[in-house]
DNA sequence: ATTTATTTTAGAATTATTCTAAAATACTTG
DNA sequence: CAAGTATTTTAGAATAATTCTAAAATAAAT
């Protein structure tokens, strides 16, 4: 069944993606890249993603998801976006104003509203009207 | 123990601003926006509130600590932050970029980064270097 | 081929938060 | 004020996302 090589190709650039950002090119690893990567760009959740694999024939476990889906993130493949459920931190400051927070500690710090200029709003989809704009910029030693 | 009415306006405001936001004026929940309100802005999380009233002799339950800070919340007299531990959506699209999140939909929508101009970055604290700026436009119908 | 280090796994554990249904309390009306 | 009704509070269980554990499997190095 061979396609001319465009499978392997694809194939060669996902093992190479993997390991030019120092991680072993494991059956798992390489499966998840597979569909993480194999089309244009997505979001993605953990449990959806965990989904994907088992529709896709793969037995592949919650805890490596989760492993991999880290991994990729530390080793600056993938991009996280904390959106829902969080653990909160509820502000006495009601004003518009938007957050240092120290990772590690876990501490928030106030930027007053002003410190930081998020003009040029992008107009939002048509029905639906904005309740919030929230930039929390991360901080390490 | 008089004090010339000083402690009998701090409780009076803090039930006016109870009141004047729709909401009745529990025992528990006065309680609870004096911890809040009754220094300067602070960020706080529920399980640390609930420490706080535990520790200023005031047994109120977790639920009402819980329920109390979404009351305030939604009353608008509180803010809330999300930080770590959110349910995490993995994102394809590494390059810098923001998102609009449809609440209710739990749907995440990329917004172009030049679509946002987060110019003015205040300087972060010393000893700290920024690792990502998060910009998260929520969004209702 | 053997060793060594890394990964994967199932399942339990953890953590933040919400739900449930009953008991307590606040507001309203007579 | 007394009684009724609606709202709140509560303890404890339930849920949901994620991480931990320790053993089995696999990859890379020798």
């Amino acid at each position: 069944m061979r396609d001319g090589g465009r499978n392997d190709e694809r194939q060669a650039a996902i093992v190479a993606k993997l390991k030019s950002a120092g991680l072993r090119t494991t059956r798992p690893r390489v499966a998840l890249a597979h569909l993480l990567f194999g089309q244009g760009d997505r979001h993605i959740t953990a449990e959806a993603l965990h989904s994907e694999a088992r529709a896709a024939g793969l037995s592949i476990s919650q805890a490596t998801i989760y492993n991999t889906l880290n991994q990729f993130h530390e080793a600056g493949i993938l991009r996280e976006v904390q959106v829902e459920k969080a653990r909160s931190y509820f502000d006495t400051n009601i004003s518009d104003h938007h957050h240092f927070y120290v990772e590690g500690e876990g501490r928030l710090i106030d930027i007053e509203q002003n410190a930081i200029s998020v003009d040029k709003l992008p107009s939002s989809p048509e029905g639906f009207r904005v309740t919030g704009v929230d930039v929390v910029i991360r901080l390490t030693k």
